[in-house]
DNA sequence: CAAATTCTCCAAAGCGCTTTGACAAACTCA
DNA sequence: TGAGTTTGTCAAAGCGCTTTGGAGAATTTG
């Protein structure tokens, strides 16, 4: 069923059954409501393609997801940031347009994106500290929200991020006050931009207290359960091991979980844990009854989804308004995983 | 730059410019290669949209991922089959188009995907035992693969699925072969197909072995580390507790260990757990060096996406060809999670 | 060497929609 | 009542591509 055949079932033109349909004021109620019934009646939606042609709109937002080359990861937030976002989008009547990709070919699938013109804009995932892929969608001129931000970019562009480094500040600064002195930090690849953010929020709230960060007790890796087990593991068995650890994601904490407990001992008794949690659905750290398993900063990251493409629906609208800029707050949520160290001996 | 403009550059014909860019045979290979060349020079790439309504093919095919209605959970297992499908779809030069959707509007957006016309074929995820998406995709009359099966449908589709019933089946006499009597089962919702057929192969393998199932020992939720805590806990609580667990899902089987250890025991050696591995890059159960930390029935679901995608695209150019299917076999792999019963005294 | 083929290339139609510009018909108001 | 305005509709152009049906030039054939 297409425009034309619809419009010869109703004997009008089809300029009138669109105009009815799209909402033209140019068409007298008692024909749109007749039009309306019969596209009702017939199932009929209008061709994606050919409108997209006609209007010069694509109406689809394209998300690049960078796999890591080396380990061929596909990081499980996406997931959910996917789910946020397409919230918004169905809102909108958008469709959404997902290419992934190896870290080395994102300026290529970003061009081609461009050039096919099969999307309106697009979401910038994973931003590196050094993002070359901003300057670069600038010169394609495709409107772009980054969801994080780059650290290295001075120029203005539009992002949403959380603030990593005031979270993670805040709970090294809570493990202190606890009375930990070597607290570890099991971070993110540090290339990435919200890693060094945090591993800056941790460096300099232990500075500011007098405490000389050391190199021994940071690590920085894919956030996986396993990498979170090897390299808790390691610092498990330094001669002066860390009383608690300070951990990028909730499932690099499970590792860590899993290497003191390997060790007899015992997390929020002999050594404390404080994780980062994006709320993700399958990994939620409570169940809203028991009291969270781990003390966490916690901030949904389906939420980034959603607010994320709304800034990116609105600067497609309104396209010569400035770059909007976000900065979410994360909460820092009680659980299981802290108390003061263990009393020496 | 269109196609207009690199014609007028070129002092050649629209025609002329698009065939020597689709490889047709009426044009000389010295204007081939001078279209080329000049196509290359100016980053010429057709207009997707313009493309697709002149051949009617979108290039591009829709996975439309259920979104529990009741928890908003989406599944991590996704972003990794998405990775698979991306990988065969950017070979064929095929685009990805995602909709996540309530479980309760599946039906409007399938019909919606296809009356817009703006995908070629579908990939259909998570079949319920009875899936209605089956036979009104056949309605619609789309191309579509399965991931996964569904139990209740008669007719022939394409699907590719892992054997379910033989690994679990497997995977339940091997601990029996240990010397377990009381194996408990951690599943995944039951109204889904893959849980379904888990189930059968643990359940016939105990009754063939004189077993009788213990329904107190059988738990059915999403495949949560929460819910796998929740339900190990409770089953550890049991006067006659489980010696084992099987478990549907690395994710769950990370809090049936919670649970394991918070009563003092440990994991292989006074409990023992087997758990399916769906080889996730985020949820590795081995690094490669160390002994696994589950015994898993694994079953990569990156490659299965890879081969899904490669199915549809198979039978969207082929299109009166049968339906394919294919099942692929689960490996059941050692790791330290699984030890003979502890001896009674 | 004329006729028949084969090579190259082109003009124009068509994919399904939106949108511009025109035009009757119906309504104003003096 | 007639000029001016508003209302409701339509025909046709255009979005950027592919593809059909020729047509002239180059090549081969008898």
């Amino acid at each position: 069923m297409n425009l034309k055949e619809l419009s010869d079932i109703l004997g009008l033109s089809q300029t009138t059954v669109s105009r009815a349909l799209n909402g033209y004021p140019e068409v007298s109620e008692a024909t749109r409501r007749k039009v309306q019934a019969a596209a009702a009646a017939h199932n009929y939606r209008p061709n994606t393609r050919a409108k997209a042609l006609a209007t010069g709109r694509a109406m689809a937002i394209g998300h690049v997801i960078p796999i890591s080359t080396k380990h061929e990861m596909v990081n499980p937030v996406f997931a959910d940031f996917l789910a946020g976002a397409g919230e918004s989008y169905a809102k909108a009547g958008y469709d959404m347009h997902l290419s992934l990709v190896a870290d080395d070919d994102q300026e290529h699938a970003f061009r081609e994106l461009a050039a096919k013109r099969n999307v309106d804009g697009l979401i910038v995932h994973a931003p590196l500290a050094n993002e070359p892929r901003i300057p670069l969608l600038r010169e394609i001129g495709l409107p772009f929200v980054v969801h994080g931000r780059s650290s290295g970019e001075t120029g203005p562009y539009s992002w949403l991020d959380i603030n990593n480094r005031r979270a993670f500040s805040r709970a090294t600064g809570f493990l202190c006050d606890l009375g930990h002195r070597r607290v570890a930090l099991i971070n993110g690849l540090e290339h990435m931009d919200f890693a060094l953010r945090r591993r800056d929020g941790y460096v300099s709230n232990l500075i500011d207290r007098g405490i000389t960060p050391d190199p021994a007790m940071m690590e920085a890796a894919e956030m996986t359960e396993i990498n979170g087990h090897h390299s808790a593991r390691a610092m498990l068995d330094m001669d002066n091991p860390p009383t608690a650890f300070l951990v990028s994601s909730m499932i690099s904490a499970m590792g860590v979980r899993r290497a003191i407990e390997e060790r007899g001992l015992v997390m929020g008794r002999d050594v404390s844990v404080i994780a980062h949690d994006d709320d993700l659905s399958y990994f939620k750290n409570s169940d809203g009854v028991d009291v969270p398993m781990f003390t966490a900063t916690r901030s949904s990251v389906r939420e980034a989804g959603r607010q994320a493409a709304d800034m990116l629906l609105t600067q497609i609208s309104h396209p010569f308004s400035d770059p909007e800029n976000r900065l979410l707050e994360a909460e820092l949520t009680l659980g299981q995983s802290t108390a003061p160290p263990p009393s020496k001996g």
